[in-house]
DNA sequence: CTGAAAGCGCTAACAG
DNA sequence: CTGTTAGCGCTTTCAG
């Protein structure tokens, strides 16, 4: 009814002072029994709160984590946040999510929510460190920023990721061992790191196999379902069409396979088509995708852990925290048709 | 480099009153014009940040209000959360998302965050209230709650929402019109207010055009894509199958296509399935699948909307918002096959 | 073991 | 228009 109990309350009630009752609250301090258990009940009767606010204030700790990432939208992200989330209220801090739309305008924003006392550490999932007036500013040593899945070159802060060269190597042989030979690949765009990795994985596997990368063979997407489609086209508008492809990620896959399903391609019989990402509809879409699982929850909880290191004033890891990949061979990928295929339309 | 910027270190560069500065920096006050820009000039070269806990402890305001979903993990809430992001930052308020897993502790939790100063208002998109030791606490009326795509029937709190009813019928209707007569629906969990709406919107429309339903006709779900797929199979079990299904939400539609397949029963050409959400990849699963669309985006917005109006004194809408809904059509509906299917497994 | 007192950084009365 | 003062609610010395 009236108002907020605060502390000041319980000690008035209980003939204490609020030092007491502060310190009865806390788990840390030795308070005598008898006044523990008193004050313990009393701020359970009246149903006490302490105002995060002034704890904060006065602390100078929020208990609060920064989670960062590139675009909320993306149902990638959401299995890192539940690891993420599962760690941090262990330890008993809250998580906060930003949302930057790829807009540096909002990055630095949540940047600067780690000064203004919003939280005491943040886990960037965006692929970029934030700038301050146009440049990027490098990272005192010991500010508590961990970068999950994402890799920013050159900053030394800890990150973790997995090996996406190897993983994208990994798919890529996969169809060569199926038989393939012509195998196309559709990147993620280029200017990202990720994307770039993955490019690189094809190629490496290709050339150990000595496998040509005939033009047009590498197509450039952006991530997105429609770009799929896009790339798709121009590939099989191709004179020599490839039997196979490796798609930097489940949703440009999916688009991908629409698109050939519209031209009466039939995958796999006459394409494969390996994923990356390992989406959780993936299963119900027909046919069933190969694709790379990552371990979105362990990438998140790891990712918390080092923070809650580094948080603690313990150093983070040296070296880059490389969580294993596994490729998830379902119905996408067959060997190739026996005759070859030729141009038709 | 020596710790963080304050107040008083500005006002002590300037030579004026701490009062001074928190008031050239507030939009408000008034402040001689050339004190005021050199406080603000002085404030950005030293780059200056407020500190948010002693401004939310001195003003009783976090600017932050409290998103909380059943489970992050689903998809469906990403444009709900879009939707009330844009209206809160214009409205210069922070949004920390809640996840409850459906957890009653969890929910709790959350609610406490508006009492212990973490948050001035909340969203709720759960279906339920918060419980305070078990029972379920009237919220005053007072208290910038809202409903927002849930329905809680009898909290006397603002909602937004859909004609779940209304849009179920329309969904069914859709299925009579090209043709088909034997319609089954697989439904969400039961308990579910939403499930119910969806469920009755489908007896509704059925009753009114004189259709039947037969025994094992309604089979119930969990909204998960492995529960459409069982649904599906005992739907098809059944002597005399359904050539028509409404399910209540896509990801379960999905895994309805799915054994559908399996059973190499031939969508829409056999059976046409409708299902619910609009998900994103629904556009490009095969077949493309006729669904309900739900302005999700708009949801989230308009809630915000509501919650602004709380937050500044208004009151909220007497009764509920209703946003319209838009059946999509596309490719997993068609008519009935013209000879009468029999069963065969 | 407990109380008194100080102070985190900010804003809001209240004077001037 | 600006400075002084007080105080938000909490934790933490410092005494006792």
């Amino acid at each position: 009814m009236s108002g907020k109990t605060r502390i000041k309350d319980i000690a008035f009630r209980l003939g204490v002072s609020p030092a007491t009752v502060s310190r009865a609250l806390g788990d840390t301090d030795i308070v005598a029994e008898p006044t523990r258990t008193r004050v313990r009940e009393m701020a359970r009767a009246l149903d006490y709160r302490p105002d995060v606010n002034a704890r904060s204030l006065r602390t100078r700790k929020s208990m609060a984590v920064l989670l960062v990432v590139r675009d909320i939208g993306n149902p990638f992200y959401l299995e890192i946040v539940k690891g993420v989330e599962a760690k941090a209220r262990a330890a008993g801090y809250a998580v906060l999510m930003g949302n930057t739309e790829n807009d540096a305008g909002r990055e630095n924003e949540y940047f600067n929510m780690l000064r203004d006392g919003h939280a005491d550490g943040m886990i960037l999932i965006t692929g970029k460190l934030p700038k301050q007036r146009g440049r990027t500013v490098p990272l005192p040593d010991d500010l508590p920023v961990v970068i999950a899945l994402e890799v920013i070159e050159g900053a030394a802060v800890p990150h973790v990721q997995i090996d996406n060269r190897g993983a994208a190597a990994e798919a890529v042989r996969h169809l060569i061992d199926l038989g393939h030979r012509r195998i196309a690949h559709i990147s993620g765009p280029v200017p990202e790191i990720l994307s770039r990795y993955r490019l690189e994985g094809y190629r490496q596997a290709m050339a150990a196999a000595d496998l040509p990368i005939p033009p047009g063979y590498e197509q450039r997407g952006t991530f997105l379902l429609h770009s799929g489609e896009e790339a798709c086209e121009a590939l099989f508008d191709l004179p020599d069409p490839p039997t196979a492809l490796f798609v930097a990620n489940d949703e440009m896959a999916f688009g991908a396979i629409n698109q050939l399903r519209k031209r009466r391609v039939r995958v796999p019989n006459d394409v494969s088509v390996v994923g990356f990402d390992d989406l959780y509809l993936g299963e119900a879409f027909f046919p069933p995708l190969t694709t790379v699982n990552q371990p979105r929850t362990e990438i998140g909880a790891k990712a918390m852990d080092i923070l809650l290191d580094l948080l603690t004033g313990e150093a983070g890891p040296a070296e880059p925290v490389i969580l294993p990949t596994r490729l998830v061979v379902r119905g996408s990928t067959a060997p190739p048709p026996k005759k070859k295929r030729t141009k038709e339309s």
